[in-house]
DNA sequence: TGACGATATCGATACTTGTCAATACCATTC
DNA sequence: GAATGGTATTGACAAGTATCGATATCGTCA
């Protein structure tokens, strides 16, 4: 990064990383909120490594996290997907969606 | 970035940086390519700094170049651009382009 | 061919970042 | 309270990165 603090920039430092891309893309695909121990398991790196990470995505509001118990849980924040998904779109071509048909067709063809 | 080749991954990291993002983000508006020495205008980086900056949009895929005369031209890639949108899309929410108009209706309303 | 403007490369430097071992912190359970 | 297991922090190190001055390369024009 730089010793910027534009919070797009941020936001894209935060997700340009392979263990931090793994771990948004499991709660992405989770939906729900994960617990931290699930992430040592799937990403290889060692368990403060995990830990740093996730502290990373918490500073660049990508992530909340929540404690309960001995566990710690973290879900994705709708704030930061979203200004993703604006970036994204203010990159100018079509975005591509999940699926589609969601999107491109707002106006049925009458 | 890390010794990792992931393209997702190198495309953030080819997008998480102020000065670059700025760049992507002239070549957006613009729609068409866009001079190098226009970034040099824009960015507050010296000359070098800006050509280095290039370089790495074009080595994680953002960019392609042509020279014309003594100038080189920049333009975004539109596979970049897509592959962009639907890691946002991956993400989850919903994505949210520029102008609503520009995207959602594909079939004019004859 | 020589001068000139635009862009890229080189070399050096300061700074940032990813990683892990060791350790501290916190909550639960015995 | 002691032991235990999950998580965060610390400290240190290797590697990566951003920056710029100097310089090389390339194309144009006189």
């Amino acid at each position: 990064m730089k010793r910027d603090a534009d919070p797009d920039t941020q936001l894209l430092q935060g997700a340009a990383d392979p263990t931090r891309l793994a771990i948004l893309r499991q709660l992405a695909a989770a939906g729900v909120e994960v617990c931290a121990c699930d992430f040592t398991a799937c990403c290889e790196v060692a368990q403060p490594t995990v830990s740093h990470h996730l502290k990373v995505l918490r500073e660049t509001g990508w992530v909340a996290s929540e404690r309960r118990a001995s566990w710690v849980y973290y879900r994705l924040r709708p704030e930061a997907v979203a200004r993703f998904g604006a970036i994204a779109g203010a990159m100018g071509g079509g975005i591509i969606p999940v699926s589609p048909r969601s999107v491109r067709v707002v106006q049925p063809l009458v």
